[in-house]
DNA sequence: TTGTTACACAGTGTTAACATATTATGAGTT
DNA sequence: AACTCATAATATGTTAACACTGTGTAACAA
């Protein structure tokens, strides 16, 4: 077996684990899940002091870990004017799920391949956990465990290329749902992950290639990404006030 | 169109287009392009002072850019220990190249669509230059070429994520060839990036995607991934060992 | 000679202060 | 009342000094 993927869960929950979490992962992690639970939405200011109090550590930590989150896009970092949390546009939107839709299949066909009992099971707890947080009707945690399912898949496929990529794109992807996702009928995406995780299991990667193709479209198309495309950030911000009148 | 990509060469030589690098990028490029040109070969340690002198800026800037190149994997950062040069092992190679396949074969298809004139005449010149290194004996010069192909066929393909993934396995696929490659008969890649680019001109995607799939498999076969490993990696060296108990 | 321990050196991790750029404030003018 | 410009306040960029960890060396003991 290898054991190469980094094991840095992205839920802080698991932190003291091995006692030996450094002051930049503690914090990453922190504003990592904060950003994927939506309580830091798109476009949120992220000061360097304020966090550095928060977290009692100096501003080198916290310059650090957002350098890590705009690495992988979730963070953008506009020279002098700081770092605020990224919000893709439509035509960035399109281009995440174009390229999931191309990773999750390569790695379905790994994880098919690779998967473990226990990965499995693991991820049998994860959707019940999800299941729970959606009833609970707490959306960010929902999204963010959802988001960690996708991840656990790809990290089941042994290739630790596709399991960077992965996290990137589950994090943008995040994003994007907080910004345009309409309805908010999400319980019907936890069967869908049920499912999958059968087809995985019976080792049948035709048929899991579909479910995840179509749970893909099925995610796409609660989006608003097709009509009025001048959703700059006031836009969005005030549509609630758009739809009233 | 879109003007998504961060327009940070890759090649140092475009430098002072914009006149506005920041000293960040600058120093990044630099060590980039030396990595992938293997003037710092594998396993090469990173000393941050003596960079430092060498860029005339202070070590804050040195660890960002060595940051950044971790992020990509090109530079493992070991803590309180510093940066080395990766050395990527035969199984991460096996993976890197698992991972090309998926999305050189993507980005194939989506380059075909939106490739411009002015892209495929840039491409055919960036072919010539390759060329000319490779007859003047410049191997390095024409392993980072070669790479700068594939990440601005991704560039063509238009989408921005799948564009960052290419830069960083073009990157590692630059390591892992000047650790295990063996002949150094490189002609025949030539031919092969002409070819490619002949398809794509022609939008013909199945037959671009044949010879991407070919063209990776030669790389992938002049590369000693089986057998006896001359590499300085410990744990590769010692491999047998720790299965022999 | 071999193995151990203590010490010195070198290099990384972290902090705090300073320099610079941006943004907010407010007075003065039209 | 609205606009412009100067100034103050805030936040980021950068540097240098200090603290700590790990490595190498040399003295000492077996």
């Amino acid at each position: 077996m290898v054991k190469i993927m980094s094991d840095l869960s992205s839920s802080v929950e698991a932190e003291g684990k091995s006692g030996s979490m450094a002051q930049d992962d503690v914090v990453y992690a922190h504003i990592f899940d904060a950003i994927l639970e939506r309580r830091l939405p798109p476009g949120t200011k992220l000061n360097e002091e304020a966090l550095g109090d928060i977290f009692s550590v100096s501003r080198t930590i916290i310059r650090r870990a957002l350098l890590r989150l705009s690495h992988e896009q979730v963070v953008v970092i506009r020279p002098n004017r700081g770092a605020v949390v990224a919000s893709p546009s439509v035509e960035e939107a399109k281009q995440v799920f174009i390229a999931r839709h191309t990773l999750e299949e390569a790695i379905i066909k790994l994880a098919v391949e690779n998967a473990s009992d226990k990965q499995i099971s693991h991820l049998r707890n994860l959707i019940v956990a999800e299941n729970e947080a959606t009833k609970q009707g707490d959306l960010g945690k929902a999204i963010r465990l959802s988001g960690e399912f996708h991840l656990k898949l790809a990290e089941m496929s042994g290739n630790a290329p596709l399991f960077n990529f992965q996290r990137s794109l589950v994090s943008l992807s995040s994003l994007i749902i907080a910004q345009y996702e309409v309805a908010t009928s999400t319980h019907c995406v936890l069967d869908e992950h049920s499912e999958l995780l059968d087809a995985i299991e019976e080792k049948d990667a035709e048929k899991a290639c579909l479910l995840m193709r179509e749970h893909l479209k099925h995610i796409e198309s609660k989006l608003n990404l097709d009509g009025e495309t001048v959703s700059s950030d006031l836009h969005v911000v005030f549509s609630n006030v758009l739809n009233k009148k």
